[in-house]
RNA sequence: GCCUGAAUGGUGGAAUGGUAGACACGAGGGACUUAAAAUCCCUUGGCCAUUACGGCUGUGUGGGUUCGAGUCCCACUUCAGGUACCA
């Protein structure tokens, strides 16, 4: 019997999904894994090889864990919402739930070749309504809480306006877009929109004008990380900035704690380091520079309160509310015409110029160290959402302030003793202050380090500014101009949002004629006939982003058919978090930020036992495609082997990697690729037609797409999952080259040949050798650590170790091959399965029990050793694996060499690693 | 600019500070075959030898620590990814 994978794994699998192998069930008498894989947003280009690179990992991890005795939760979703379908809907009319579930048809069929663990039975997506019930429930819960700094948690609203009520804002100690003060009789004669407008300046879910990136193109806006280099990352369109009243979270609110959190989870070094950076936590002190002749005070920001002395000039941000207080009648039609200028620069405009610009506002602020006046400027190069909006400049020690103070001449001063600033800014934090004395704080020859700490604590002793620390985080953007996503559970009632009750949920995406916007220019959902209250009042138009479905979904796997709840409480105190999270780092600062914020939130109303979701996270690399060329020689069509084309003028032409194997091309099949190529020519070598290649990323018009079915077909799902752990290391990006595939495959039919000469079962009950047994445990030893340790590669090349020491000799024996299946089955969970049941199983190899190692099989009677001279190795000896340090190095040294390396030489010391080396220090 | 990470044969990649190149691909040679495919065996970092299971050299560059460094430390070069007028 011959190794058929297409009949074992097709019966494996139908026998898999008919006895539902995979459920997971509560069960409290054993310990839980959870597995988690990011879900996939279903392109209706399907899966290339690329894809389940991470989840043929997470399946390993999980079949692995299973093994060991773990009750292991492992699901699959969709994270169904997005724009490519609604682009698609656009165009062709086509509703995009259609589109939607035909590509979910496509990937499962997919996935359910490659023979995963998962349990489908709690199957998520996001466009479900039984699913996106839960996340208009933590839309509303985030619009009824705000957070209270003191607690140090999210609170009910309720509790806020109880406070407002008795004592106005005296004693409020909560996140909010701006700082306010009223009293409680001020609170209580304001209407019901004051009130709502005020209580948005502190919920956590708030309608706020925010300056959103807007994209034209695409008729919405897009959240930061959904932004590149002043591009959408999704069709690559224009964003400019724009002023929009928005839905917003209070992330911010959160950075804290999203900070901290980062040093009690077991992510790699760099995800965590780059969400630090997002963070953007920065420690410093906002100080007041009186404006001359006026009230205005300037409030600004800074981390280097020790340069106060060597401040020149004041630079507001364009946008700022302090332009128009400052801009004097002379300067006024100046300012106005530098605002215009810069209003109609994007945001990509400015990125690439980065030319200095600016207008002098004519007002001057007093530095309330020195008394000295200083002119207050407006720049572009100062950010109206970051800090105040306003800056001290110090041009001597900032490369910013020295470019501008440059451009516009103005004075720069050193503040550092010995640094030169004729070139460049010295922006470095160190050395001894100069120039830095007032008549009441005098930070001479002080470091900077102490200079910074003295200066904060003067200014907060005189009142002119206090320590205050940033961040960079900013508040997540929630409204999309778009039909295809979750409608927001909200009504306006004379202007005022309130929410719908909770009974109403989930509020069903409405029907609409077409997917674009009305002629009035509302979004998509403006066009649905019935999108109002049972009382008339108009449903919110805008839609939820992409990460409000996926920033939950992992909790909604505990619990997936609750209609009570997002998850009960007995689902979540058994499945607590996720132990292992597996996928890509594109999502660093998006989708894992809003989680970890989402999750947050939810602990903090109770609804979760656990502040951090995702325990460990281990980040595939990515799969790029490797493309081959031809070379054409120009205005002819002939082509040209890749070694002789530097002989042509040639044009290089993608050719489809399909018809290319070990970089030689079927002619023949070339020929027929395409009409133009029916008479193409050919100047070989060798007699072959050597293509070119390349890395780049995989796509359609690279002809560099490979499709796990092609491989599953050809080579099946066990080859398939094999080889693409043997690729290389799991984390690591690389290109894939289905060159290679074949040596899985060999190994794979080796494996079968140890149960099977022709039609013969081979297995016997023989006892099994100790050589066999020393091979077997070997193998159990490294893969168990191999997994652990996320090193799949390597222990693909121990299973080949091992079958092929086994074949040779020729060991039969039910119980090694038993456990070598056994070990092999996460990796290779078919052929495993079927050739345990081939000796003689009867129950199913995924409930089958790891093996334990044992080390005295490990052992070695008698170990080579390598002498080396200073290092250097000169010779082996052979030498029982218990013999003592000292007749170790007597048998080294009367070595019949020993002799030719010790001439003229005195021996200094020797040292001796057991069971590898023995090292002769010489003269 | 800043932050990460990487650099090892023709290729993908192995190596708790202990004989670098496991395993695999490719290539070359051979067996079987009318032939091909499949399968099996041998060789395969470079250089020099080939009477020798022989010598030298070798993990981006230059230093250092160590009996011993691909691995640790310092400086540099190159590449990849992330991020940026964040004061």
């Amino acid at each position: 019997m011959e190794y058929n994978h297409r009949d074992i794994e097709s019966r494996w699998q139908q026998y898999w999904k008919e006895n539902k192998v995979y459920k997971a069930e509560i069960n409290p008498d054993k310990p839980k894994f959870y597995v988690l894989d990011m879900f996939p947003y279903p392109s209706g280009a399907g899966l290339h090889v690329g894809h389940p690179l991470g989840y043929i990992a997470s399946d390993i991890y999980s079949r692995f864990k299973r093994l060991q005795g773990f009750n292991v939760l492992h699901p699959m979703g969709y994270d169904a919402y997005g724009l490519p379908a609604e682009q698609y809907a656009i165009q062709t009319g086509q509703h995009p739930e259609v589109t939607t579930r035909q590509n979910i048809d496509r990937y499962r069929s997919q996935l359910d070749k490659i023979g995963f663990c998962y349990d489908w039975d709690r199957e998520i997506k996001t466009c479900d309504p039984e699913y996106y019930k839960w996340t208009q429930w933590a839309f509303m819960k985030m619009f009824g809480s705000y957070y209270d700094k003191t607690a140090d948690k999210a609170m009910p609203v309720s509790d806020l306006t109880a406070h407002f009520e008795k004592h106005g804002t005296d004693g409020v100690n909560a996140a909010c877009g701006k700082e306010m003060t009223f009293t409680a009789e001020e609170w209580n004669s304001y209407s019901e929109k004051q009130k709502s407008d005020v209580l948005m300046n502190y919920r956590i879910a708030y309608l706020g004008n925010t300056m959103v990136n807007w994209c034209p193109k695409l008729g919405t806006v897009l959240a930061n990380d959904e932004v590149s280099e002043g591009v959408s990352i999704r069709g690559g369109y224009p964003v400019e900035q724009k002023l929009m009243y928005q839905w917003c979270l209070r992330v911010s609110a959160y950075a804290q704690r999203l900070l901290e959190g980062l040093d009690r989870i077991d992510w790699t070094d760099s995800l965590k380091e780059t969400q630090r950076n997002w963070i953007g936590r920065s420690e410093g002190a906002e100080m007041r520079f009186p404006i001359a002749d006026s009230d205005v005070e300037l409030e600004i920001f800074t981390t280097r309160a020790d340069t106060v002395f060597g401040v020149t000039f004041m630079v507001l941000a364009p946008e700022s509310s302090y332009v128009k207080m400052v801009t004097t009648p002379d300067r006024k039609e100046a300012v106005e015409a530098y605002l215009n200028e810069v209003k109609h620069k994007t945001e990509r405009e400015r990125m690439i110029e980065k030319t200095v610009s600016g207008v002098f506002t004519g007002s001057y602020a007093v530095n309330p160290l020195t008394g000295k006046k200083i002119p207050v400027w407006v720049s572009d190069y100062v950010l109206a959402g970051y800090g105040t909006g306003a800056i001290m400049a110090v041009p001597a020690h900032d490369s910013r302030d020295y470019a501008f103070a440059r451009h516009f001449s103005l004075p720069i001063v050193p503040l550092i003793e010995g640094c030169d600033v004729s070139e460049a800014s010295f922006d470095a934090k160190s050395g001894k202050m100069i120039n830095s004395a007032g008549a009441e704080l005098n930070l001479n020859g002080m470091e900077v380090k102490d200079a910074i700490a003295a200066t904060k604590r003067f200014i907060e002793e005189k009142g002119i500014g206090k320590v205050k620390v940033n961040y960079r985080l900013r508040d997540a953007i929630f409204s999309r101009q778009r039909y295809w996503g979750e409608p927001f559970p909200v009504y306006y009632k004379d202007g005022v949002p309130h929410l719908l009750d909770e009974s109403k949920l989930p509020l069903l995406l409405p029907e609409v004629d077409k997917f674009l916007p009305t002629e009035s220019g509302e979004p998509p959902l403006g066009r649905a006939k019935e999108w109002h209250t049972e009382d008339g009042y108009q449903l919110e138009l805008n839609t939820m982003p992409g990460f409000a479905g996926s920033s939950a979904y992992y909790l909604r796997y505990m619990d997936p058919h609750n209609d009570n709840a997002l998850v009960s409480a007995e689902a979540n105190g058994y499945w607590q978090d996720v132990d292992l999270y597996i996928g890509g780092t594109e999502h660093a600062t998006g989708h894992l930020i809003y989680s970890r914020f989402w999750n947050k939130f939810l602990y903090d109303l109770g609804a979760v036992v656990k502040d951090e979701p995702f325990r460990k996270l281990i980040n595939q690399g990515m799969i790029q495609g490797r493309s081959n060329f031809v070379y054409r020689i120009k205005d002819t069509n002939t082509f040209v082997s890749f070694g002789l084309k530097k002989d042509y003028d040639v044009t290089p032409i993608h050719v489809d990697v399909n018809i290319v194997s070990n970089d030689i091309l079927d002619t023949e099949k070339f020929k027929a690729w395409r009409p133009e190529f029916n008479d193409a020519e050919f100047v070989l070598e060798d007699g072959k037609y050597v293509c070119g290649y390349a890395v780049e990323k995989m796509s359609k018009s690279m002809f560099n797409v490979v499709n796990p079915d092609d491989i599953v077909e050809k080579y099946g799902a066990d080859t398939l999952r094999l080889y693409e752990m043997f690729l290389g290391p799991l984390e690591q990006s690389k290109p894939w080259d289905t060159n290679g595939i074949d040596g899985v495959n060999r190994f794979l039919k080796k494996l079968w040949g140890l149960f099977y000469k022709g039609g013969e079962l081979l297995a016997n009950d023989d006892a099994p050798s100790k050589e066999s047994l020393k091979s077997l445990h070997k193998l159990i030893k490294k893969v168990g650590w191999d997994i652990e340790n996320f090193s799949f590669n390597t222990s693909i090349a121990a299973f080949m170790i091992c079958v092929n020491e086994l074949s040779q000799q020729k060991c039969r024996s039910r119980e090694v091959l038993g456990q070598l299946l056994v070990v092999l089955a996460p990796f290779a969970p078919h052929i495993a399965e079927e050739l345990w049941h081939a000796i003689g199983h009867t129950s199913t190899i995924v409930d089958a029990q790891w093996p334990s190692f044992n080390e005295e099989y490990l052992k070695e009677d008698v170990v080579t050793m390598a002498v080396s001279f200073n290092g250097k190795a000169r010779y082996n000896i052979e030498v029982a694996a218990d013999t003592p340090r000292d007749i170790v190095e007597k048998i080294a040294l009367e070595h019949e060499g020993a002799a030719k390396w010790l001439e003229g030489k005195t021996v200094k010391k020797i040292i001796v690693v057991p069971g590898k080396i023995v090292n002769i220090v010489v003269a």
